[in-house]
DNA sequence: GTCTATATGCAGATAGAC
DNA sequence: GTCTATCTGCATATAGAC
């Protein structure tokens, strides 16, 4: 009596397959147009079992975003060191997470916070609470200047994230990620400690 | 016998009624959330009048990206001049652009290519056809080099579209330009022509 | 726990009356 | 040119049988 791998007949991993059946879904076609008809044939379970799990769509895709990397763990090797290659650190991480299986996550929440505003909350939060903040802390330079100093960091990284992991424009999608830190890595160096000499114009 | 904004009783500008709508549209929920009822709607016309003039949705879109802004009547500015600004006269023109009433059309480009892969493509082919290669074309770089510093000012300049335009997160998202310039500027003025040691491996 | 059946709603597209 | 009516399909969600 095998149990094949895409079936389960009880119930040991069938929310586990749905939760990785979700992320892949969510990472591939975004919130609104990922179905959970589809996520459930692709687990193999009935559409009804995700509600009965999971409740909602937002549910499920909360559960399916959680807990892929904490920044907590992370970000002390990033700020360990030289601090003039704090950008360089910053960037190899944030490719070294999204280059790992856990960027599915990521891949989902971008690819959903384009178009559906309660997921751009969460990624926004996420930029801001759990990264930049936290990052900017540990910095020395005017307090005034962080919020400008964070959002540029911010663009260039969710723009490399855009290109290489959504859009997959080449080659930077298949660049050495050692290459990026290179060329990247100075860009967000500057950002974060270069004097910024036209900002104060710059608060919201 | 005065006719009011919103409603069009003959023929006049029911085709431009819709093609504004379905920008706005497009622009605002993306290409697969925003529906031809509703852009119908929007226009104050009738839903079956919208593929009565353009077909499908695909048209539509298609028509609806059209003629919003020809990269080559802008490029010439920002070739000409001092080499070392480039980057920055990118920029401006860059931001010149997307904050002017144009930038839905962009917004929509944007916004759709994130869940859409046939959009992505457009975006894809518009970006480098259009503006990247015309760009660097003019330099005096290495062309083997020219397809990554091509992605790498594509990362950034998509990046700050993203969460100026998209995401809106703020300070970036009300920053004065002039700022963005100053800042920004050099860094598509590093991957434009400053020297990539660690370039060779990066073709994809 | 799991699945069938269904309620409800909105999507794109088309035929054809006026 | 414009609109009514309808076809077809898929979505989330729920009630309830087994």
């Amino acid at each position: 009596m095998a149990r094949r791998t895409g079936r389960r007949p009880g119930n040991p991993g069938t929310r586990e397959a749905i939760l990785d059946a979700a992320r892949a879904a969510f990472a591939d076609r975004g919130f609104d147009a990922a179905s959970i008809r589809a996520i459930a044939a692709a687990a193999g379970v009935d559409p009804a079992l995700v509600h009965h799990y999971f409740g909602s769509k937002d549910q499920l895709f909360l559960a399916a975003m959680e807990a892929p990397v904490d920044p907590r763990e992370l970000l002390p090797g990033v700020l360990a060191g030289d601090p003039d290659a704090i950008g360089q650190r910053l960037v190899r991480t944030f490719l070294t997470v999204w280059d790992s299986p856990a960027s599915a996550a990521g891949v989902a929440l971008l690819r959903s916070a384009v178009s559906n505003e309660w997921t751009a909350r969460l990624l926004r939060e996420f930029v801001v609470t759990q990264v930049l903040r936290r990052v900017l802390d540990h910095l020395d330079v005017d307090p005034a200047e962080l919020p400008l100093r964070g959002s540029l960091v911010a663009t260039q990284l969710i723009g490399l994230a855009m290109m290489r992991y959504v859009i997959r424009l080449e080659p930077v999608a298949s660049t050495a990620p050692e290459t990026l830190v290179a060329t990247v890595g100075p860009t967000v160096q500057r950002y974060l400690t270069a004097p910024l000499p036209a900002l104060r114009d710059g608060a919201a």
